[in-house]
DNA sequence: CAATCTGATTGCATTTTGCAATCAGTTGCA
DNA sequence: TGCAACTGATTGCAAAATGCAATCAGATTG
């Protein structure tokens, strides 16, 4: 940590101006990404949401140390849940929010590759067929969500959030109906 | 370090079974995702010449480590140099040519977000603006160059890899010329 | 007023990282 | 023949990151 990184308070690196380079330096790490993926996938915006919720156990002094960060980089914001005065709301940034189509892209690799369970490799694949317009789509979502903007979404449409989860939960229940399969 | 991943020597955690989480546990890292760069945009295959030409430093054990660790996870192959039989050349397999779509759509979120130089983000523009055809082009003559595949390329045309480097020289050029701007 | 929930923080042992130095075998050249 | 340079690494060591368990004080609930 030598350099200080844009205006921010948090140093980096800063080995190298490749972009490819700091992105890694921002995500390089194993509970970054999976922070903003429980976020952006999984709608969580509390501590203990994203403490408990996660698959992969995150330890609480780690998500603490990573929620700052990602603040000072300029991937979240918090501010004060009004229906508890010691909770926090995180926000994802517009910066973050765009992280989308690189998520996107490490499913559906990471689909091909590596072994995935089925349930948890549905989201991407649907992410995978529905390409950039259903990207879009679900940026906007997370825009109206996170920064207040307006829905542009027409009245009645399933959000992308909701196909993705109901796409998930055939695949359990379908599971769960034919163990052996 | 404890589940067998896939049938390879090496184990990784496997926190979880999806994508994300997967492909994180493969590159969550510093380094592994910046020697696979270097071997895909710059065309290193030597240990020597992803030691001192990348620009960002990496130490030599570290280097070997990842070298290792990449192989054993099925992204590279190691073959004898006919010319000096201590030199090793390292292969991409497809399973490192497809990160091509990541590796663009990282550059292109890093050039927009991140305090990257001119020089080195004018090949995240081009790829990005090249889109699916390009990178497509791309994977072909890495295919070509690491696979033995046969090459599709019409005679002639530049390679994407000639491209890239153009723009670069063009780049470097032009702010030689016009040191204040 | 006690139990629970909030977002953390602290201490500590283990693991990972990164730098510097070093290694033995191979090659090129005088 | 001899020796320097180069090959792909390996080793030792200090520093940093990680992960677990315990703990914290304030807010809310029952």
């Amino acid at each position: 940590m030598q350099l200080v990184f844009l205006e921010s308070a948090v140093s980096i690196d800063r080995r190298s101006g490749c972009p490819i380079n700091l992105s890694l330096e921002v995500f390089g790490d194993r509970w970054s990404l999976i922070i903003l993926r429980d976020m952006i996938f999984g709608g969580r915006r509390h501590f203990r949401e994203l403490l408990n919720g996660s698959l992969e156990g995150i330890a609480s002094n780690i998500l603490a140390d990573r929620l700052k960060r990602l603040m000072e980089l300029g991937l979240l914001t918090k501010a004060d849940d009004p229906s508890h005065k010691q909770k926090a709301i995180y926000s994802l940034t517009e910066m973050a929010i765009t992280l989308v189509p690189i998520m996107a892209q490490l499913g559906a690799w990471g689909r091909v590759w590596l072994p995935v369970t089925e349930e948890l490799s549905i989201r991407a694949e649907l992410l995978e067929k529905g390409g950039p317009p259903l990207w879009n789509q679900f940026m906007d979502e997370l825009r109206h969500e996170h920064l207040g903007a307006p829905s542009k979404a027409p009245p009645g449409t399933p959000t992308v959030r909701q196909q993705l989860r109901a796409a998930y939960d055939e695949v359990v229940a379908r599971k769960a109906e034919m163990p052996s399969v």
